[in-house]
DNA sequence: GGTAAATCGGACAATTTTTGTCCGGTTTTC
DNA sequence: GAAAACCGGACAAAAATTGTCCGATTTACC
């Protein structure tokens, strides 16, 4: 419940690895696809998405692949999300416009502004997260213990548009 | 993508409901689906996994139904989550041991160190907001202006454990 | 004591979403 | 011109979500 796809998996396992060897690089979707053991077309499909919204930058014909756009590092999860597996939404009714909404009966939404709050608080979180901030938390290492500082700032009030 | 499941929607839906009539008050399944116009199998089962949990009492027999438990106001959304969808994880290889993970390959999790670190994150939100939060941001009223006070103690890093 | 209304709980069916596959096209290097 | 790459649509398979069915138990009331 409320995982995260494996196409986003896939784009953010793409970039890491694709910051992790020089910005100049040229990147398959083959060979991105066989060290990950990632299916080709799928891995193709991903960094497709992430092309056209210029996340990387696409080369064609023989001698192509993919590099990384210039700071790549300034990319947040939002619009990864988005990029990836269209618009985000924690609730069914939170694209729509105000009445049409789709659930029925009188009542309903005695929930829809609590969860219009909660959505709007997880975008800002996830727009607060940058691919910078991924690596470089990568890189600080382990798992264990107490909380990175870079991370402080995520989710403050202010942060809501 | 990421939406919260339907089974959680109507549970929270229901716990709204029942707060806004007295705490004495019984409510059947079959009542509240009908207010809401949810199948009363699925609503009944909601309510059961709320039941077995402790967050209402069930009242077996004719006159039966559920009742709010004591301080169900302090329930919060992540206990919640659990109750009804199961542990929540953000990614696969959140909730099995350090190796087995289920993921093949070298390089891999590339990622995983900052998932894990998101997961916490968004636990930490989640178990900051209680029924009693969901249910004042109604009273409070309106969709549109800035951010209610309540709110504002979400997610400081303090809430990791 | 029997009936009806309610909670329980398991098995399963239907639907939707996610994930992966196939295939043909275009671009470019050699 | 052939091979290796990106491109993109249609579709198939698998998994998860959502909803249905059925029978059991508990209890109020006649």
């Amino acid at each position: 419940m409320m995982k995260f796809s494996k196409k986003l998996e896939y784009a953010l396992i793409a970039l890491v690895y694709m910051s992790q060897r020089g910005e100049e690089q040229l990147t398959t979707s083959r060979e991105f696809a066989g060290q990950f053991n990632i299916p080709q077309e799928v891995a193709g499909k991903v960094m497709q998405s992430l092309a056209r919204k210029n996340f990387i930058r696409s080369v064609q014909g023989v001698k192509g692949g993919y590099q990384l756009a210039t700071n790549a590092g300034e990319i947040n999860l939002a619009e990864l999300i988005n990029a990836v597996d269209g618009p985000f939404t924690v609730v069914g009714c939170m694209s729509q416009e105000e009445e049409s909404c789709g659930c029925d009966q009188h009542d309903y939404c005695n929930i829809r502004s609590s969860m219009s709050l909660i959505h709007n608080r997880i975008m800002a979180f996830f727009r607060s997260i940058t691919l910078k901030d991924i690596l470089s938390r990568r890189i600080a290492g382990l798992s264990g213990e107490s909380f990175p500082v870079h991370f402080d700032r995520l989710l403050n009030p202010t942060d809501i548009k």
